[in-house]
DNA sequence: CTACTTGCAAACATTTTGCACGAGG
DNA sequence: CCTCGTGCAAAATGTTTGCAAGTAG
């Protein structure tokens, strides 16, 4: 590699991958949204990215999770809120679970659900394109392991 | 048809029991949400009532949706375009499945993933509040005879 | 060099709200 | 009556876009 040894985020190295050009400013989001454990709105990744360069509008935001999201990079979720959260595609998909008290947003992965929703789209005659699954639920407090 | 002289809509009914004041823009509400078959959105729902009386408002509209949806008698369903969509609280809870071609919506119940879902949400430590399913499908081409 | 990208502000779409008036119980 | 509901227009939110100027490839 000739030049800089400046290490590309994971979503900044899908972005070569698709061929799509890559600005400074696309860096930065890109470097934001690598590194985002959570679920982040368009305001977050705004303000995380104006943190590491102040030259960055939130009209490019817009337009980068939008972009992002059409080459499959990012997925848009809505829990709700009135406004759209962004994470990177997984590797394996999951669905999420939003806990009421806290609005912490909680991932997990279910085969047998799953499959049981394509099923469920092909009785009705649909081949499943996708799916959006969001489980809201109150936190149990628990004495110890018990039986189920 | 019925008559129409003291016959009161199933919305209408739940409002009174439920104790709201019944203004003639909630009955006219009320009747147009009862008889929608579809899941209409606010903007839709208001015209549908101006049909009726013309003296009804946007903004009534959607305080009386929100109110409605406060009393558990409406739920409001996000399909992902932007804006609300509404349904009279069904006797028994359903999923929708969105035809990805036509936009029509589809009403499901399967009791497997009900199930499903309450389970997961206990095995990490939540009590299922509620849930949000949307499945969206590209119809099969089935062999059929010919009436397609 | 040239098409694509950006910042800014204005435009948009949906939903909420302040206020004075009007109507329900 | 007195409180609550309503219409209207303005505001609040979240998002998109037109345009002139800047930049990646």
């Amino acid at each position: 590699m000739p030049g800089k040894t400046t290490e590309l985020s994971r979503i900044e190295r899908r972005c070569v991958e698709k061929g799509l050009k890559m600005t400074g400013q696309r860096r930065v989001i890109a470097q934001v949204l690598s590194e985002a454990q959570d679920h982040p709105d368009v305001e977050q990744v705004y303000r995380r990215a104006a943190e590491i360069d102040r030259r960055i509008s939130l009209a490019t935001v817009y337009r980068t999770v939008r972009l992002l999201e059409a080459a499959q990079i990012l997925e848009r979720h809505e829990f709700g809120e009135g406004r759209a959260r962004y994470e990177e595609v997984p590797e394996r998909h999951h669905d999420h679970l939003i806990d009421v008290q806290s609005g912490k947003v909680i991932e997990f992965r279910n085969e047998e659900i799953e499959q049981l929703q394509r099923r469920i789209a092909r009785q009705l005659g649909y081949e499943l394109v996708n799916h959006r699954l969001a489980l809201y639920g109150a936190p149990l407090k628990r004495k110890r392991t018990g039986s189920e």
